[in-house]
RNA sequence: GCGCUCGUAGCUCAACUGGAUAGAGCGUUGGCCUCCGAAGCCAAAGGUUGUGGGUUCGACCCCCGCCGGGCGCACCA
């Protein structure tokens, strides 16, 4: 089954074998509804390249142009669009249609891919912030969608456990842990240690130096300093965990820095053998002098203290995906402060003969009401923990205010879909590139484009639901007369249209978009088409438009990992 | 200094990679509940897309120059 766009494109491609014109341009969705639904500016591309009067060109096209039954004659408008109107008849149809298919007419890639997706990525021993929240919702939404468009996704939350500051944290732990705290909230207290090492560090070169000798020790897999390192992992890993569970997002492989450890060695050797490494400063270095924008910014693969740095693992980390995890393609989603190191990453890769598709997929920051990255009152980075609290309280106290009927288990359940898909739906509405001011009132807000709102559209089709004590529709045959429903079923047809755009520049918010549309479309449909109350065959009909639209905004939602209740 | 990125209605954001008269929400103003959830809908007002040039049938989008914000530029990750 394939969508109205593929159809119209295959028909215009079609007029122009016949018409003896190469094929040019696309036919895209309309601009504006007055000029149809969808549109090509075929003509204009052609006449620009012959040097022809594009009109003219939009004519002898129409004239092999057989649209059959799916749309009305098509128009020549403009400077020389096409323009297309789809009939009722074949609305009706296509939507009949999706009403059987479970995929909801979304195709699967004719060139599945084998994705690793790495998004999250934490770093022991600290909190897990608001911060965190773009880069791990933005790359959960890219993978469920990926998923459903049918590559192969094994998504990787690549722990920062590995590093420089294990030195304080091991030196703290020896000398000031409060095990109580520790028992209490064991972040809060890795953090107190690291902070309170670092202090006396900057002001004592003694313990500075016993830093680094701890760090040393762990490094040579000193058993004490091992287990210590391993006590923080794991109590840290245990409070991501949580995070996750609230978020309702899961990794099938969480490899963190420590896992590639042992592969560093042969990275650097490896890299200086092939010449592409070299020694510089007594630091090893590849230098990228053929590139401008990176030539007088080496990635440094080990310091000349003999030391290993990010960039090592960051190598070995690209080696193992591509060859044990037997990866084609590796998405990379951080903050945009790592370009520069990823362009240097996926270059030596280049360099090393992979021919990988690599992607680093950045977003922008989120930020306070001041404009400025986002901070609690004191200056510290806001806990996550305490975002995602607080989104299921703001959303428990308007559940209570709104419909305090229902039980507490259903509010319960309620308040954390609606909280919770409120700060992921906040993100993932906007596009990734852009700063964006964090707002509960906004994001909250059951009017405009947010989640509650699309979770109420949703509601309120169950609800019609619920109020016919029937299941589902029982025909899926639909009979289009009125302009809201017409234009409702055309919305849900292009749900398949959509989708598969959003992997083309990582664009969750194409989706949010379209949802949003869906939404308005629906309640348009609710105000002017009575469903239970209209007759027979139209009744059928509507409430298979009805099922259909749950199901859109279901599965949408769903790939953007926001759940929906069944009431609120 | 160099590089990347952003600048769109009073506010918060879109604009499907160059298409037609730049769209939403909030806020403001005015309408709609004997009718499936008003947690909704309809309408109005609001713009020199930071700025000055250029490319072409057509530019928020591409090119050049300024202005302003953010980030990054050799051993922290």
């Amino acid at each position: 089954m394939e969508t109205f766009q593929a159809q119209l494109a295959q028909k215009l491609s079609d007029a122009l074998a016949v018409a003896e014109l190469p094929n040019a341009g696309d036919v895209t969705p309309a601009t504006d509804a007055r000029f149809g639904d969808y549109q090509s500016n075929a003509a204009m591309i052609l006449a620009k390249q012959r040097g022809e009067n594009p009109r003219k060109i939009a004519e002898k096209i129409l004239a092999h142009l057989d649209v059959d039954l799916l749309a009305d004659k098509p128009t020549v408008a403009g400077a020389g669009f096409i323009n297309f109107t789809l009939r009722a008849e074949a609305i009706a149809k296509q939507a009949g249609e999706l009403l059987r298919d479970d995929r909801l007419g979304v195709a699967r890639s004719t060139s599945p891919k084998k994705i690793v997706i790495d998004f999250g990525s934490p770093n022991v021993a600290k909190p897990m912030h608001v911060g965190h929240i773009r880069s791990t919702v933005l790359g959960d939404a890219l993978a469920r969608i990926a998923t459903f468009l049918g590559h192969d996704v094994i998504r990787d939350n690549h722990i920062g456990d590995w590093g420089t500051q294990f030195g304080m944290v091991i030196w703290g732990w020896k000398h000031l842990l409060d095990r109580q705290a520790l028992a209490r909230d064991p972040i809060a207290e890795l953090v107190r240690l690291y902070k309170e090492t670092n202090e006396r560090s900057t002001s004592d070169p003694a313990v500075r130096d016993a830093c680094r000798q701890e760090l040393v020790k762990l490094q040579a897999n000193d058993p004490e300093n091992f287990s210590i390192w391993k006590e923080c992992v794991d109590l840290s890993m245990k409070e991501f965990e949580r995070a996750y569970e609230v978020l309702d997002i899961h990794y099938d492989v969480q490899r963190g820095e420590s896992f590639y450890n042992d592969r560093l060695p042969d990275v650097v050797e490896r890299l200086l053998k092939s010449g592409i490494a070299e020694i510089s400063e007594g630091a090893v270095c590849v230098f990228f002098r053929d590139i401008p924008e990176l030539a007088d910014k080496p990635a440094i693969i080990r310091k000349k203290d003999g030391g290993f740095n990010y960039a090592t693992t960051d190598v070995a980390t690209v080696d193992y995906r591509i060859n044990d995890l037997n990866r084609d393609t590796i998405w990379i989603v951080t903050g945009a402060p790592q370009l520069l190191h990823f362009k240097q990453i996926f270059e030596i890769a280049r360099r090393e003969g992979y021919d990988t598709d690599f992607r680093h997929i950045t977003n922008g920051n989120i930020l306070g009401d001041d404009r400025k990255l986002m901070k609690t009152r004191s200056g510290g980075n806001v806990p996550l923990r305490d975002v995602l609290d607080e989104a299921i309280e703001r959303a428990r106290k308007i559940i209570d205010e709104k419909n305090p009927d229902l039980s507490d288990a259903d509010k319960i359940d309620i308040s954390h879909k609606i909280g919770i898909g409120a700060v992921k739906y906040a993100d993932l509405s906007q596009y990734r590139m852009t700063d964006y001011v964090f707002s509960w009132d906004r994001m909250l807000s059951l009017q405009g484009n947010t989640a509650p709102y699309l979770q109420n559209a949703y509601v309120r089709v169950r609800s019609i639901f619920r109020k016919a004590g029937e299941p589902g529709p029982k025909i899926d045959k639909l009979i289009l007369a009125e302009p809201a429903e017409i234009n409702l079923a055309k919305r849900l047809c292009q749900f398949a249209e959509i989708v598969p755009q959003v992997l083309n520049d990582f664009r969750p918010n194409i989706l949010a978009t379209y949802l949003f549309e869906l939404a308005n479309s629906f309640h348009g449909f609710y105000e002017a088409c009575p469903v239970l109350k209209s007759e027979e065959p139209a009744r059928g009909s509507r409430l298979a438009i009805c099922e259909l639209t749950a199901r859109v905004l279901q599965t949408g939602l769903q790939l953007l990992g926001i759940q929906v209740p069944e009431q609120m």
